[in-house]
DNA sequence: GGGAGGTCGTTAGCAAGAGTAATGACTCTT
DNA sequence: AAGAGTCATTACTCTTGCTAACGACCTCCC
């Protein structure tokens, strides 16, 4: 159309915040109505999250995950209620409770992970190679914006 | 690390599923915390496709964001009260409702996309012009991924 | 030492938004 | 014209986010 612009010097266009944004919102409704699991997105994430990272406080957790302690607070007992969690108290500072994956957890998230993926995966399959390389792409930078 | 694989001739990894849900569900949440608009996110969405489709009915409507009738319901009613979308009955049957978006709720909609995209646009900004390039590349994939 | 004030986690209560089930009005098929 | 199906809505429940407030604990400073 624009012999000007081609997909690769052209900046931000006026529209790209908002296509992310409603696109973004889209497949995350979309995706959490896939979850067949006993585990919601929220405490999927959190399970995961503290994997990754080894042994964090609920604070932790809850900065990570852009949310406030009470909301944590919920997820971690029903990930503990669950068995998938476990809360120990800090060493030297008896306000604070340092939450760490069971074995049990660890388990089940190995086995949700291939469960979970099906949906997504099927579509991505669905892809060509190059597109998939695209959202590889994209990935660790929808990672950065909702960090920061 | 692998010569034999580079970002092009791979196919998916395994985690490209899992890493994808997980970085769409925390920028979603993270945008929903941002909104510090009258409307909703859902409601947005909702009359930003009702603006781009044109006419719809309800059910059309929650079909498309793939969400049930009783929820669109609601978020119609919303944005009724606000006169920001208008029904009028259908032509041959009665049954049905057609909505549209009123100018108000037009004008409105260009307003909030600027008001909203702010947080957004804010960190596109921050980043580099491939980065953002790669996101342009992603956001029609992410839209297909969420139809089907 | 011993308060004053700050921090951590939790509880309580509220709001948004999604779901299912059921209903009322209407259309279509036979 | 009557039974079956469809569209939108209502009623109710559930999840998950938030703010406000609190109790337990730490730390700083006199």
């Amino acid at each position: 159309m624009n012999v000007m612009m081609n997909e690769t010097t052209r900046t931000a266009r006026s529209g790209l915040a908002e296509e992310l944004r409603i696109s973004v919102a889209r497949l995350s409704r979309r995706l959490r109505a896939q979850v067949g699991s006993d585990l919601s997105v929220t405490q999927f994430s959190a399970l995961a999250v503290l994997e990754r990272h080894g042994e964090m406080t609920p604070s932790e957790l809850a900065e990570h995950e852009h949310v406030k302690p009470p909301s944590m607070t919920r997820t971690v007992a029903a990930l503990e209620a669950a068995r998938l969690v476990a809360r120990r108290p800090h060493a030297t500072d008896r306000r604070q409770v340092v939450l760490a994956v069971t074995e049990p957890g660890r388990a089940l998230l190995g086995e949700h992970r291939r469960r979970k993926e099906a949906w997504l995966a099927m579509r991505l399959a669905e892809l060509t190679e190059e597109e998939r390389a695209a959202l590889e792409r994209a990935v660790p930078i929808l990672e950065r914006l909702s960090r920061s």
